[in-house]
DNA sequence: ATAAGAATGATATGTTGTATCATGCGCCCC
DNA sequence: GGGGCGCATGATACAACATATCATTCTTAT
């Protein structure tokens, strides 16, 4: 991602906390950049690292976690359950249609991929929820895989 | 489940470690048990806490989390990686064939109910994963419901 | 009987996350 | 521009979840 790309993408988040009445600061902002410039997903204490030695100046992890709770708020960032991670959402830039987002995650690489179910499968799931008692909510699926670059590479 | 059920159950579970060259041993067994007669999935330390209560003897945790790893090994547990807590496996005492089992957890009272995915959706979602550049393997989906009961009962 | 190996206990520590109170900083109103 | 309000951040403590490691006990095979 280069810094036009990246400029785009904090301006457009910038819009969307203002519509919500927050307010994007620095420390949030650059929170952010950091997970839109990292190929993996990030633990909130990976997370304090990195800030520490972008910014010269340190953070304390529990601002780090108060960031990433008001990101998530805002659909900018998202939580891999399995992992206790943190990856950027990838649609910010357009629309940014927050519907329940699901991931590809690379056993090897570690590397997360955001993508989108489509409608009918998840009909399909929820009609199988629905003959087992249960009525299906929120869902955000997280699978495991391996990336192409990874199949391909090394064995 | 009553007291036949159960032990037709451990019987099984003795047989599979034996299997596969493990002992299920008096502490095991009892873990097992704990978690066999839950209305919920327990954590590490709710299992501490519940062997306690039962066996009149304690257990460190450090064993609780070995024994969960051993029963995990065995197929006889699984661990609900969106809530940290474990569960025991709903087909020890039927064949067991163990495929990636997939959870429905009500987000109300707890409740987690093993359930198969037919593999047309499986394929469907191989596919889709396919076509974003990753391959699939095991994964485990743990799906945020809210169960009949809790539907039905308080609003 | 005894040695080898598996299971468990004890202790320390690492990782992830929350609670709470104090401090700083911007903004609005007058 | 001062004063006060509310949001953002800092500092500290601790809770919850999990692993590392070495010591001890139990099982089992010879």
């Amino acid at each position: 991602m280069n810094k036009q790309q990246l400029s785009r993408i904090t301006s457009k988040a910038k819009d969307i906390c203002a519509r919500s009445g927050g307010r994007l600061t620095e420390k949030r902002q650059r929170v952010l950049e950091i997970l839109l410039l990292s190929d993996t997903p990030l633990s909130a204490y990976e997370l304090t690292d990195a800030y520490g030695r972008a910014c010269a100046e340190s953070m304390p992890t529990m601002s780090v976690y108060r960031i990433l709770k008001f990101l998530e708020d805002e659909h900018l960032v998202h939580k891999l359950n399995s992992t206790n991670k943190y990856v950027a959402c990838a649609h910010i830039a357009r629309g940014h249609a927050h519907e329940i987002p699901q991931f590809l995650i690379c056993g090897k690489c570690q590397s997360a991929k955001e993508i989108a179910i489509p409608t009918s499968i998840v009909d399909e799931l929820g009609k199988l929820v629905g003959k087992a008692g249960y009525t299906l909510m929120n869902s955000q699926l997280e699978l495991q895989c391996l990336c192409d670059q990874c199949s391909m590479g090394a064995s």
